[in-house]
RNA sequence: GGUGGGGUUCCCGAGUGGCCAAAGGGAACAGACUGUAAAUCUGUCGUCGUACGACUUCGGUGGUUCAAAUCCACCCCCCACCA
């Protein structure tokens, strides 16, 4: 199967040179395409598993390979605190570190500035901020999380950003894109095209004012990133503000250059995305809610802790193939929650991996076979609720 | 048989006259979780009622008191030590 899709790789994208991102097909904005990195290929649309210390929490490389996982997420914060990412260089660099061989994608740490409370100050030099471990005190400047990540030897490089909270004004927003601008510039000078083999990507941000939003993106736009991203989505905001901004922005964001959009989100959300053009997804949903008894199936949300579970001896998902959904059944997956034992997390978090995985797989096929309004029209059956919320009900 | 300690709402366990349907923890039940300070957090948790509230409960029975889980008497059971 993995040759299989090897074989399907090499078909998509005939050609693709290290470095480069390609479009192979369309449908409406929806779009699948391959991603080359120095790590491998990474077909689009995907969905990135979160490991923000290096690991994918309860689940093993073995395992991330299994489910079909192509590139996963870390968090330069976390692994410059902790372990230190000059012991990782010394290591050999992430992959090694991890045993992980496929392609890495690190956030930069702008997000937790932004969810870390506490004192931290944001200043055009960077940002100073105390650690959540032990309370040192640090200066993040766009320079130096570059040349962390180069320790980290990360195929993917986020741009340092300030991402600001839903309720920020638009005096604070305007100024903050630009620095955010400025920020990445200095990025790319820090790291000019062409010194290695790590991608850069730019991060799009402008809170919730179109304008912004529009302006961030033309500002960095015209500059020669790998990637753009758009942050500071999914932030508390209501849904149906997220996706009028997603539909808004998406268009503006390079054709070329493959599309992040950042820590979101839900099944449903990761579908909208798509439609509206966005290639790449992360989010912690599907690990996390892994481990608080949360799990998507075809049929929709379940809460794997509920009683009407109890007694239940078939399958997670039938419709599912991983490990979990052939060998166990939803009376033992309740039983090992409740029992708060470690299989659960795993258990939990393989089975909601794959299915996320299983998701942009499908949106991929629906897009080459021209069915995708159709296909995302099935996923917003699945979960009425917030599709409906979602439409502003 | 003696001496001492104890029996509290599903469990453990606070509470020694009114502010007690009774702290706290656990279990149970339900909900949340979006670039992971998350193996986390929130709610409910005697019965009936949406609620103000009403009713029943602290081993048993009887008593003292305006008022008892709390005081008294007897009884039942448990634990420790001594015989």
């Amino acid at each position: 199967m993995r040759e299989e899709e090897r074989m399907e790789n090499n078909g998509l994208c005939p050609g693709l040179e290290p470095g480069r991102f390609m479009v192979a097909h369309a449908d409406g904005a929806a779009r699948a395409g391959c991603l080359h990195t120095a790590h491998g290929i990474v077909r689009t649309p995907i969905f990135m598993p979160v490991g923000t210390v290096g690991s994918v929490k309860a689940v093993a490389p073995d395992d991330l390979h299994a489910l079909g996982a192509e590139i996963i997420l870390g968090n330069t914060y976390h692994l410059y605190l902790r372990p230190g990412d000059e012991l990782i260089a010394r290591r050999g660099g992430l992959h090694r570190f991890a045993a992980w061989d496929k392609p890495i994608l690190t956030d930069s740490g702008g997000f937790q500035v932004f969810s870390l409370p506490g004192l931290r100050k944001i200043r055009e030099e960077g940002v100073e901020f105390r650690s959540h471990l032990d309370g040192s005190k640090h200066l993040f400047t766009p320079e130096k999380v570059i040349a962390i990540q180069r320790n980290l030897h990360s195929d993917i490089i986020m741009v340092l950003d300030e991402c600001v909270p839903y309720g920020t004004d638009y005096p604070y927003t305007a100024k903050s894109i630009e620095m955010t601008t400025r920020w990445a510039l200095r990025s790319r000078e820090a790291y000019p095209k062409g010194t290695g083999r790590n991608l850069l990507f730019a991060i799009t941000q402008g809170g919730f004012f179109p304008d912004l939003r529009a302006a961030s993106v033309a500002q960095l736009a015209e500059h020669d990133f790998d990637g753009f991203a758009i942050g500071g989505l999914s932030v508390g905001e209501p849904k149906p503000i997220m996706y009028e901004l997603l539909a808004h922005t998406v268009p503006l964001l390079p054709g070329a250059k493959p599309r992040y959009l950042m820590g979101v989100g839900t099944p449903l959300d990761i579908v909208t995305g798509i439609s509206h053009g966005v290639d790449m997804f992360d989010c912690v949903l599907p690990t996390r809610n892994a481990r608080n008894g949360t799990l998507y199936t075809s049929q929709g949300k379940i809460n794997i802790k509920r009683k009407e579970f109890a007694e239940d001896d078939g399958p997670l998902d039938p419709a599912c193939a991983c490990y979990t959904c052939r060998t166990f059944s939803r009376a033992y997956l309740r039983h090992l929650y409740h029992s708060g034992e470690i299989l659960s997390f795993r258990l939990n978090s393989l089975h909601n991996l794959t299915y996320y995985l299983d998701l942009v797989r499908a949106a991929r096929q629906a897009i080459k076979e021209q069915r995708f309004a159709y296909f995302k029209r099935h996923i917003e059956s699945l979960y009425p609720d917030e599709a409906a919320q979602a439409a502003g009900a």
